[in-house]
DNA sequence: TCGTTTTTTCAAGTTTTTTTGAAATAAGTG
DNA sequence: CACTTATTTCAAAAAAACTTGAAAAAACGA
């Protein structure tokens, strides 16, 4: 009954805003479609379906599928039903903790855990080498690991930090 | 004189500081190359040549010279001058805490400020439009000048919390 | 200054990542 | 269940990022 695109172009608010978290997702290494999209649900005063993304955004039934998919993952949007509509509807997860919470966790907490392995790794390989450059092996690795212990220290701290 | 290519393969070690360091520049959104070029350098024992660089890395002159040069650029090396040799020799920057200070400087820094832009030029199209929404967008802009204000405390916090 | 060695530059090539679009699957409706 | 609509999947295309290598420039030493 309704064939017409709906192609509507961005208001300059939405734009923006997509711009902005555009910005923000390159920042954190996921694509540009990712912060598109977010950015457009995150600033809509009503939960948009997929249909509405890929007109407004003019992105492909592709992308649009798989990227609502990453941000579901990442709990950064989540699904209303909204009774006698057949599509789903998708609204932002505004709180900006939760997102790097989860965001840590899901991207940054794994490659943690492989450090510390490398680096004990490195350091049985430094104490068997008897060299004269042994001292300068351990002194090395040993910076390493505070580095390590920093690192997984941090990310619950900036947790809290966040928890404004 | 001597004509052989000093292709010496990687000891273990120094494979696994190169494959951390891999990791973690990639983390940051870093070329590989600089990442192995900083592991290398870190590890060893004494300054390294573009030249070392190229042969037990196995990669090229380009690379190399580029991968130098970011990494000079970030201070996360500085070259050595040894009497009598006429090549530049570098010796890595170990402080972390200076190298993540240079790096939020460098490349997180400039985002933040245009995020604040971004923020208030959206602020001033939300005031303007005196739709039913407007209530709803101000408070959307509000969590976003929130965010970004934490974002502005949070990168001179992390560098504190590194300095131990 | 001249010849040699080292470093930089950059266009072209390669690899990796992201996007697309059409077909397959799933889900909702009568 | 059959029909329609919505969503997912995935191979191929496009775009982006990175690397290469050869030529140009710079630096060094005699």
């Amino acid at each position: 009954m309704d064939d017409a695109p709906a192609e509507t172009e961005l208001s300059e608010l939405e734009s923006e805003a997509v711009a902005l978290f555009v910005r923000l997702v390159q920042l954190l290494g996921l694509p540009k479609s990712i912060g598109q999209i977010y950015g457009l649900i995150y600033i809509s005063p009503r939960p948009l379906t997929m249909d509405d993304i890929v007109s407004r955004l003019g992105i492909s039934l592709g992308s649009a599928s798989q990227g609502l998919r990453q941000l579901r993952t990442l709990k950064a949007i989540r699904v209303t039903y909204i009774p006698g509509e057949r599509k789903d509807h998708y609204l932002p997860e505004t709180e900006f903790r939760k997102l790097f919470a989860n965001f840590i966790e899901d991207q940054l907490s794994p490659h943690i855990e492989v450090g510390r392995d490398a680096i004990d790794h490195m350091t049985r390989l430094a104490e068997s080498s008897s060299e004269a450059d042994a001292i300068h092996y351990r002194a090395r690795i040993d910076k390493l690991r505070r580095l390590h212990s920093i690192a997984g220290r941090l990310t619950p701290a900036i947790a809290r930090f966040i928890n404004f």
